[in-house]
DNA sequence: CGCAGCCTTGAGCAGTATCAAAGTCGGTGG
DNA sequence: CCACCGACTTTGATACTGCTCAAGGCTGCG
């Protein structure tokens, strides 16, 4: 049954055409395996080695990197159709941060090998990476600007909208539920969980949102537009 | 005599084999033109949209971006050899960032146009640029991470150690003479002016460096590195 | 000589982190 | 079904880092 999971899970991943997983999918040379993660299972870890690419099928993963004193500090959250693990290989180093499921996960592995057989013969490929590489270029300095400059509250507001937008496939007007804990959501957003509460609860007094629980809905997504000054 | 300057300086250009500059260069088709910047004089500025891309000949190049209340932060400095313009032509958006010119800097321009062309029938440059661009992500994210959770004088330490590194191409043991503002080094450290000067000073006064103006004489780089915390 | 730009120093303050202690919630085992 | 446990959240008090503002000093240049 398991296995049955794992076919079906795989099948969708050659479904949109022209997406990472299908140009490595298809590629007769290639050996995928399908690979199903649970919650707060690790894909890889930062300063290992690179085993292999990782195209997302379904589920949300996290990734971030680790501080000394042991806290995550997470850089993004990805899902269904993002592939994770490249910058490595090609750079020819070793992770430079850590990835792990938020939540049940259906994963194609690609060897290294593998990607790389692919890499040479697909100009194809070369240039859809070069161009994934460069725009989350420019994400990564978006965010570096954001923790440098603007004050707590206003990145609270980037990342709910955000996570809004990651957790939103369904495409529904507004109730997200953000499947994760303050303590994540604080890593985020580089702070600490309690100011997370403290500014939560401001937001909710301010009517931007309302909390039940871990479920937030944004009711005035404007303003919290406005906070984030995102135009 | 301006022109003989510039001819000469683009000549050197090609000579390091296998670089940016000598592979879009001696391509056939590419219409390079060689250009002097002024201090302080902008190469691009964040958000216009991308004519080129530009060969760093000579000289040091400030890369920034600007926050809402007109003041720069800093990201990198690139001397000779860089490749810089590239990544918003390749995204197909506007510029992420500005790049100024700290010094007189020779730089070869090469438009969009030829840049494109080259890319395409280039697998050479386009997997040379996906290694850049791979690499560079790495950077930032370790920028990132500095800023999210490093104390200012950690992050001090380290700017230090990049600048000795960014400048001395001469080799020369230790006397670095850091042509910047307490306002740049501190707009690369992410603090104000006030606090770059206060933390210099602890600094000396640990017989960590030896300031003298602008000159920045590191005596114990050791030291330096532990406060770092750089393997 | 005087001005402009930069550096330095000090004082006060704001934003956040940290620590400690309750309170809530969901699940588990009796 | 209840009581309890652990993990998470909330709240309050306190402390600290680093910013801002203001004033004065230095240096090089016209």
């Amino acid at each position: 049954m398991a296995k049955d999971q794992i076919q079906e899970a795989c099948k969708n991943c050659s479904e949109e055409i022209n997406s990472f997983c299908s140009i490595l999918c298809e590629h007769p040379e290639v050996q995928k395996s399908c690979i199903t993660f649970k919650k707060g299972q690790l894909l890889f870890h930062e300063d290992t080695n690179p085993k292999g690419v990782y195209c997302i099928n379904s589920g949300k993963i996290k990734i971030y990197k680790t501080s000394l004193d042991a806290k995550e500090h997470i850089i993004s959250i990805v899902g269904t159709g993002a592939l994770i693990g490249f910058a490595p290989i090609i750079a020819e180093g070793t992770h430079e941060i850590s990835a792990k499921a938020l939540e049940e996960c259906h994963v194609c592995f690609i060897s290294r090998k593998d990607f790389l057989k692919v890499l040479q013969t697909s100009p194809e490929l070369k240039l859809k990476l070069l161009k994934e590489a460069c725009k989350r270029n420019g994400g990564i300095i978006e965010s570096l600007f954001n923790i440098a400059v603007r004050p707590v509250k206003d990145r609270l507001a980037v990342c709910l909208l955000m996570l809004k937008e990651v957790y939103n496939n369904s495409n529904t007007a507004s109730p997200v539920e953000i499947n994760l804990t303050r303590e994540e959501i604080s890593s985020i957003v580089g702070t600490s969980a309690e100011t997370v509460v403290r500014l939560l609860k401001e937001m909710e007094r301010d009517n931007l949102i309302q909390i039940t629980g871990r479920k937030i809905l944004i009711t005035n997504e404007a303003k919290l537009f406005k906070i984030g000054k995102i135009y």
